[in-house]
DNA sequence: CGTGAACATTACAATTTCTCTATATAACAA
DNA sequence: TTGTTATATAGAGAAATTGTAATGTTCACG
């Protein structure tokens, strides 16, 4: 019987905190929307947003780390891809909020 | 004919990454979820979650300018309320996310 | 083996954030 | 006015974050 969720556990919101602040960066949100729908290497992220070499690595190993993407090697390439429902859920409410206010905040 | 939105704007992503930076603080989240149902005032806040009183007014202070918050005086208290779409939608991920991982993330 | 390409890690300075202490402001009552 | 309660703000010091530069590591290919 999995009762529908009301309240907000203390622990529950310490954890998941760490992982919105990670996502409080444009370049790690613009990150996961790319390889949300399928893994990219490192380079390929790297090209696509501008980044130089090292930051794409910060950002994609943090990510990482925290379980929010996967990693998967192939040659001498990284691939990462989203592996976090609460980013994907995170990610919907974005697009849904972008098309409720189309431009302004 | 507003289009179903499919990829996320990288203004809008700037914009967005302030507000969820701000929301990736444990306190805050406890704070957001507290006054999302009805407006409490910052004492009632700080009592509740055991903060310090210019602590809580910060982080309201830090919410409100963001536009996450609403700030009403009554008195000689200050009134606070959840009044942003994009925060509500973010607490029903988390809401959503707890039900499904049940303790571990 | 050595070389180059792709990626990861480290160290450091600059900036920001956090928390605390103290003080300032606002509203109300006597 | 004076006092009291509630809230806001300013400043200092500690801690965390960021980007850059340099270095390490891993793999594929001759």
């Amino acid at each position: 019987m999995t009762e529908p969720v009301s309240e907000l556990d203390v622990d529950f919101l310490q954890e998941v905190s760490t992982i919105i602040k990670t996502m409080g960066h444009p370049d790690r949100l613009r990150i996961v929307e790319l390889v949300r729908v399928n893994e990219h290497s490192v380079k390929d992220i790297q090209q696509a947003l501008g980044l130089s070499q090292p930051v794409t690595s910060q950002h994609l190993r943090r990510m990482y780390h925290q379980g929010i993407l996967t990693s998967r090697r192939e040659g001498h390439r990284v691939l990462y891809a989203v592996d976090s429902p609460l980013i994907e859920k995170m990610l919907e409410c974005l697009k849904e909020t972008q098309a409720e206010v189309r431009g302004r905040m």
